[in-house]
RNA sequence: GGAGAGGUGGGUGAGUGGUUAAUACCAGCAGACUGUAAAUCUGCCGCUUCGGCUACGUAGGUUCGAAUCCUACCCUCUCCA
């Protein structure tokens, strides 16, 4: 008992309220455990995890987990944080995105403890009374005690009014699910909690809402997301992630250790200990990388990437592993910038000619000093482009 | 319904007739350096068959010449009612 709580207090933001918590705990029942995701970004990255792990602990603890992909408000489109129109999708793509997801989700969750699920099942049939029905349940005054509606109003900004909507429809599935528990970012704390409301008005225990921090992406400072391309997929691979993993700030990595990792937090303190008595931040960053590439991908791939980590950059060396492609050109030789371009190694001649200027273009380790070289038919050599893009190609 | 502000390169944002492919910052890329793809420093940062071509919301117009002036349209925002 006590360490189940432990368990779920570990890198959680707030729990409200931890006695609700508690009590359903001791109910000895199984608990219903329900997190929205967004219809249209079936990508799963790292900062998903931060959740996705939350779920895993209650599914250790044997509790059921609904997975709810949010096709309905996903009409409507969040108006937390950045608000931006979405596409609405059809059936066919949900389908899809929902099979991406599964496909990812179950690298940490566990499946015959998942229920994935659409929320437009019980919303559509809502209808228009429905809808009337819900959004009289809960007032204008409360909505604008949400922080982001309250900037808005205060600064005179438009609040679209179906805006309201998103947090009842988000509670309204906690209703409809009669849900024990539901996690979020911290940035849904007031949806979360417009749920409880509603559950109370509906006549149900209301849930228990367990926020948990949001992840910083690679560039340190704004939240992990697709659109700001700022992230590492799960299913990326192996040697990407780990290199992505390397490039982050060595302030960053302590974040990442403390929201991704599953080292426990003495084991952390240590490290710290380690660095600031002179230890290379790097081999601490080793640490963390070998950790999360093993955990999605197969147990003992973050000591390969490792190693090739190490070759190609410390000592420069090639990577084992060189992609390798055949092109056919029609006269008997083409030129080099033009040849990368075909290949999709650069993105267009006048960035070849200024990467070959710059010392960026090596054909066989071999720097390339001429913008007009040519490349002959028949020939097959590794071309490298900046440190990381290796192809080998015979033309 | 009325009044006003504005739409510039991936982002923020200068520029109000020519020397502006367009200041600056961020991001990005390359190089150097360090036992990190951290940090720091330097350079680059529209496309091109290297002749040019295409760019400052869209479409026209004025001009030797426009991101800069005019007209229409689209879009965003603010204030008043």
């Amino acid at each position: 008992m006590k360490d189940a709580l432990k368990l779920i207090k570990r890198g959680a933001d707030e729990i409200l309220t931890e006695a609700d918590l508690k009590k359903k705990f001791e109910s000895g029942k199984q608990l219903v455990i329900k997190a929205g995701f967004d219809p249209t970004a079936p990508d799963l990255h790292f900062g998903h995890t931060v959740l996705l792990n939350k779920l895993r602990h209650f599914q250790d603890l044997g509790h059921k987990v609904i997975f709810l992909i949010g096709d309905f408000t996903g009409r409507i489109g969040d108006p937390s944080g950045i608000n931006k129109t979405r596409p609405i999708l059809d059936a066919k793509d949900l389908v899809e995105n929902a099979k991406t997801y599964e496909k990812q989700v179950y690298k940490i969750l566990k499946k015959d403890l998942t229920e994935i699920k659409f929320n437009s099942e019980w919303c559509d049939k809502l209808g228009a009374d429905g809808l009337i029905g819900l959004a009289s349940r809960y007032n204008v005054a409360r909505m604008l005690e949400r922080d982001d509606f309250n900037k808005r109003f205060t600064s005179n900004k438009s609040i679209a009014i179906h805006e309201f909507l998103y947090p009842l429809v988000q509670g309204y599935d906690s209703v409809a699910l009669e849900v024990d528990v539901e996690c979020g970012g911290t940035d849904q704390k007031f949806n979360l909690l417009v749920g409880r409301e509603l559950q109370r008005d509906y006549g149900q225990e209301p849930q228990v809402v367990i926020t948990v921090p949001i992840l910083e992406g690679l560039d340190g400072v704004k939240k992990m997301s697709k659109s700001l391309d700022n992230y590492i997929a799960i299913d990326e691979d192996p040697d990407d992630m780990f290199g992505k993993i390397m490039s982050i700030s060595d302030e960053l990595m302590w974040r990442w250790f403390e929201l991704l990792s599953f080292i426990p937090e003495e084991e952390i303190a240590k490290l710290k200990t380690e660095m600031d008595s002179g230890k290379n931040p790097r081999d601490i960053k080793f640490v963390l990388a070998e950790e999360l590439v093993d955990r999605f991908h197969n147990e003992g791939d973050g000591k390969k990437c490792m190693d090739t980590f190490l070759k190609r950059f410390q000592k420069g060396q090639m990577p084992d592993e060189i992609e390798s492609i055949q092109v056919d050109i029609e006269g008997d030789s083409i030129l080099l910038v033009n040849l990368l371009k075909d290949t999709k190694m650069i993105a267009s001649v006048s960035e070849g000619n200024r990467l070959i200027q710059q010392g960026g273009i090596k054909i066989n380790s071999e720097k390339v000093e001429d913008q007009k070289l040519e490349v002959n038919k028949g020939s097959e050599n590794i071309y490298q482009v900046g440190k990381r893009k290796f192809l080998k190609i015979k033309v």
